[in-house]
DNA sequence: TAAACATATGAACAATAGATCATATGATTG
DNA sequence: CAATCATATGATCTATTGTTCATATGTTTA
């Protein structure tokens, strides 16, 4: 808004304008920050952190929490539908286990910054 | 819900049900949620990528991501009450810049599991 | 196969958040 | 010191999201 720089020869004047960033594409930039929306909930945050002991059903994560089953088990689906968890029947019950080691190195980056 | 365990002697029936998971404490878990809130959002996304780059004013971030000066400057609040930027004035302007390495190596992390 | 257990799902509701508009604050310049 | 430029802020609106309740699906067992 404040250079208006038609000839682009006279761009010395001020020192900021800049308009060459590089930048990630746009869709890229939107999955980010959709990774970061799952993280970006304290349930499921304590959901990962759970999993990153054991691999568990879901009314024992109900019961960790002290949550409700139907609460832990929505926050479960956008888990596994971003693929952050796996899941397999054992019995009546489902378990569930961390899908990579991309969440411990991420919750891992975060705590950084948190600071301990 | 399942392994009603008075005793602590008849553990061995049901492969899962633990209790004994670590976890931080809920404050801090809170925090980091908070922190992975900031990086929840395109907007401040695409800033922070800006930033990664080059020291800018408000007026040059708006007119690179296409956006209005307030929700620019709305966001940048954001981005400086969560510490993840800094800024200093430069005549009328307000230079904006990253507060620490911290933003670049969440990014990354995050960018890794998105997948380049 | 009926009852009990484990999980999933849909609807409804309250709370939160991002963008916009209007306006205020603060700095520069003529 | 009035006008202009740069940024910040408050109010409002809309959209999104997390939880709960009720219920459906699916599995085991008596």
């Amino acid at each position: 808004m404040t250079n208006n720089d038609k000839t682009g020869l006279s761009s010395l004047e001020s020192a900021p304008n800049r308009t060459d960033i590089e930048m990630p594409d746009d869709e890229i930039l939107y999955d980010l920050a959709d990774l970061f929306k799952i993280f970006a909930d304290s349930t499921r945050i304590k959901i990962l952190y759970a999993l990153l002991e054991s691999e568990l059903c879901v009314c024992d994560i109900a019961q960790l929490l002290g949550m409700n089953q139907s609460a832990i088990s929505h926050q479960l689906r956008v888990l596994k539908q971003s693929k952050l968890v796996k899941y397999r029947r054992e019995g009546k019950a489902i378990l569930y286990s961390l899908a990579d080691g991309h969440v411990r190195a991420i919750l891992d980056q975060g705590m950084e910054h948190v600071g301990e």
